[in-house]
DNA sequence: AATGAATGAGTTTTCATTCAT
DNA sequence: GATGAATGAAAACTCATTCAT
């Protein structure tokens, strides 16, 4: 079995989930027929299934190749360091993303997975093991800020971690659900959160 | 003259909202078939169909339904006043919330609908104004507290509303997807986000 | 059982079968339901109920009903003699229904019942026997006219006869489907089949 | 480039119309379902789905090619000439098609689209589009036959024509609903209508 | 490898009819 | 007598999946 074929192969899979995510951010992975993801992919039904199993095999596809960046952007933001001019800049692309207009498909999708963790374990596994990465992460970027003196150190440190990934999500959620926001002022005042305001000496004063 | 009560035929509805929605939490909207809510709601196809006109509405009704009590809450909320410590209030309220089993069904729900509203223009409208209503009285408040010196009076008081309310939405979404996590520290994390720590003269840098 | 109570049921028994004709005219008695007809009678299922033992009972009742003015007319007619003066009488009452737009659900449900007949065979015993009725007097008439010299008597009395009501059945069919034929010259034309030209000793030839 | 021919694909449509008109001449379109169709096609619901897409479009193609031939007929004939001839051989091949057992369902089709096109507003145009083509031919035979002075000119050759289509479709609708008339003496009957019984020197002699 | 015609179980919805009130 | 809520069988139609070519 030459080289070749497989990379063939795996492009055409690529290929594949390209159509079927298409489809899933504007119509759901439930009002997406096969013949959608055919259509899309101009493939074949017998074809798409020599590639999945079946369209749960396109979805769970679809969802582990949705997570895999937003892993991969905490692993390489880690290795610049555990600052918080690191969390700087994580917040300074995860919001400029909510910005950009070609990652609305990706982001539909996203919101869609939310719903489908709830019936499909496979997904929830997926979503939960990029949470658990993502938090890890951010829980050591806060524990050594707070060994710094930047942030509070009597702060739950992983409690704080989840605020912050659920303050994402949550603005996820909501522009992508309701378009027309005015997302301007948001990373300021995210950052505005943790930047100076969580300085544990603050409270002396008191 | 009708034979049966107003009343009655309200309950009935109810009553079928509460079988769809306990059908619709654990099967999502779209594996939920009209059958199983039949069968949930001890009911013909024929009866149920008396009541709602399609899938469809029954979906957007539980939706406005799901909705209503968040608005009223909020609405209670700011006739005790515009304070932070209501802030707490309705801190203490959600976050117990996501201990509580019961609220379970829920919020299982409303992950769906978010996904939901991607596609339902009517399901969107109904979670986008809620949304409005609730930030609209969490932004008075947060304007309120600046007025008072509690909070930095430089923030955008729509943003921070906006991040507090994002910051719920996705706890409750990794709550419902994670049923195994430690929720305990984050009523305390979530208030110190402001409760001193927003003070506009906290800056010790001056 | 009072005598008026008889009376009250019978007038029971039209109303439904009117409300019953105004929906079947217009939507055909398969895509009118039992609701229709409670609809436009203003009662409730279980009142028809009462008055007929199921959707079938109302449409051949009104079939009987349907067809009984034209049984009686013809029967009247015959009572005025077998000349062809009657005859010419019965086609200028037929003809000028075509034009009336108050005939038109009667001649709608006629057309209907046509179809109907095929598949239920009271209807079609029904129609058949309205058509035997009026063949025979027509037959009569015609059969009276040879012996005046009137009409050929080589001519099959039966045949003529079925020819002139096949005709008759054919512009009720004609113009109830296509609602903007021109009328106007039918009737002098369908006389003129008669009137003169099937006088036996027309044949010039001899 | 089609896995099948196209002429494969066409073949299986006229299969499904076959099938569809075999249940519909007996059953009616209302009381025929897709299973019994299938069934009788032989096929499963998906597969003739693939090539109607819907009952009501296998009623319209049903129609649509129910009233090809007659069409075809009269323009065949028309080619032949303008004279009584052709309308003699006319009425030879359509009176005969009344004795004829393979006719019945053909000619119970086609009096179930006379009820149809009360409520369906393509089988309408369908059959008075046909109506208009036979009423036209029609119309110039008995006009040229007027010139020959073989017919009355005082008469209206539309309302004529009109007569005789009427004629055929009210005969049709006996038959059909009553098969066991006799229907031997018809043809003669029908041609002395107007074989010599229109010539308008006829009236002269009175 | 790829095609796409065919499958058939399963879905939403309708509606004639019943019966407790 | 009348009501109208409830029934439930049956209808039209869909779609993930298969397999002969």
């Amino acid at each position: 079995m030459p080289k070749v074929t497989e990379a063939y192969l795996e492009a055409r899979r690529q290929e594949i989930l390209d159509a079927a995510c298409a489809c899933f951010a504007y119509n759901g992975f439930h009002e997406t027929t096969m013949q959608d993801i055919c259509r899309e992919a101009k493939l074949s039904p017998g074809a798409v299934y020599r590639y999945f199993s079946s369209k749960e095999d396109i979805i769970e596809a679809s969802c582990r190749r949705d997570q895999q960046p937003r892993t991969t952007r905490f692993e390489v933001a880690q290795q610049q360091g555990d600052t918080l001019q690191v969390l700087d800049e994580l917040i300074d692309v995860y919001m400029s993303r909510l910005y950009q207009p070609d990652t609305d498909t990706s982001r539909r999708i996203r919101v869609q997975f939310f719903a489908e963790a709830l019936r499909n374990s496979r997904i929830q596994e997926t979503i939960c093991r990029t949470w658990d990465d993502v938090l890890q992460r951010l829980e050591e970027i806060i524990h050594y800020a707070q060994e710094q003196g930047e942030i509070n150190p009597d702060l739950d440190a992983n409690a704080t971690a989840r605020l912050f990934l659920a303050m994402h999500d949550g603005l996820v959620l909501q522009t992508t659900i309701d378009p027309d926001l005015d997302i301007s002022k948001w990373t300021e005042t995210f950052k505005a959160l943790y930047s100076s305001n969580f300085l544990h000496n603050r409270g002396n004063e008191s």
